[in-house]
DNA sequence: ATGACTGGCTCGGCCAGA
């Protein structure tokens, strides 16, 4: 089983990079952030060319700003949009969509900016993941917390720390929201696969930032530890960062084993495998015919 | 460099992003 999550910076203008990706890396869940439109205007654009991939889908959009989503091919059960009494500027925005998939409580969160330390945003950005925190620890045995969370865990997570200095993404309060969130349980599964390396997620457009690897990591992908155990790869998507009409995110990539009760999610068995079922046929219907 | 790029809204610039 495989779950990306990526901020897409407008699911619009990246359309002709998303679909291709999506048929490349097969992903069976995927987490979208910064949608940047209504429920009805992504159903508009996405929905046939999903449901012809086998996705279904979860959404909680808004106009403009924001916007995340949630596909998957492995079920999308219990949908819950935004995070119960979370916070608003003033209003609950767009940025939380959880189901389950697969037999895993998925979240895709698109966390506030915060914009200045000690602003209002910034304390906006501090309760909501508190708010989140509290969703999370209510459900925890089975999850992955997915997206853009704004914060760069530490300061490996950046490419210069220095340059970060009294900016969001990286003050103590930050990431001591970000291992609140964490301390319910969860592994950072990239970060546990490269414990050493310089691995960013997000490079600003300008500047060449990108061609330099000057980026940061906040893009992460959070799971409690029986999805943790499962893990066979977790990585940066960095070839959807390049060429013509990138997000200046990348997708964030898990591949899951199966789980060891074997239970990855509903199957409809295809009708070859169904076979004649005798006596539950009712009078008159033709037989399946034999291989 | 107090910039650089991109997108939304709207059609001229400003806001937001991180």
């Amino acid at each position: 089983m495989r779950i990306a999550t990526w901020n897409v910076n407008s699911a619009k203008q990246r359309l002709p990079r998303f679909l291709p990706w999506l048929d490349e890396r097969q992903p069976d869940v995927v987490c979208l952030q910064e949608t940047k439109l209504a429920n009805e205007a992504f159903t508009e654009l996405f929905e046939a060319e999903l449901a012809s991939r086998g996705y279904e889908v979860a959404l909680n959009g808004e106009v403009q700003w924001n916007g995340v989503a949630l596909l998957s091919k492995v079920g999308l059960d219990d949908v819950v949009a935004g995070i119960p009494d979370g916070p608003g500027f003033p209003h609950q925005e767009a940025r939380a969509v959880s189901a389950t998939c697969g037999g895993i409580r998925v979240h895709s969160l698109y966390v506030p900016n915060g914009r200045e330390p000690d602003s209002d945003h910034y304390r906006y950005k501090l309760e909501w993941l508190e708010a989140l925190r509290k969703q999370v620890a209510a459900d925890p045995a089975n999850v992955i917390v997915c997206g853009d969370m704004n914060i760069a865990p530490t300061d490996a997570d950046v490419f210069d720390p220095a340059a970060f200095a009294g900016h969001t993404h990286v003050t103590p309060a930050e990431r001591e929201a970000l291992a609140a969130l964490q301390a319910v349980g969860l592994h950072d599964v990239v970060r546990d696969r490269w414990p050493n390396e310089t691995v960013f997620s997000y490079w600003d457009y300008r500047a060449g930032m990108f061609h330099k690897n000057l980026g940061m990591r906040i893009d992460l992908a959070l799971a409690s530890k029986p999805v943790a155990e499962r893990v066979k790869a977790a990585w940066i998507d960095r070839q959807a960062r390049k060429g013509t009409g990138p997000s200046d995110h990348a997708p964030v990539m898990v591949d899951l084993d199966e789980a060891p009760d074997g239970d990855i999610g509903p199957m409809v068995p295809p009708p070859s495998a169904a076979g004649p079922r005798r006596g539950k046929l009712p009078q008159g219907s033709p037989r399946t015919k034999k291989a």
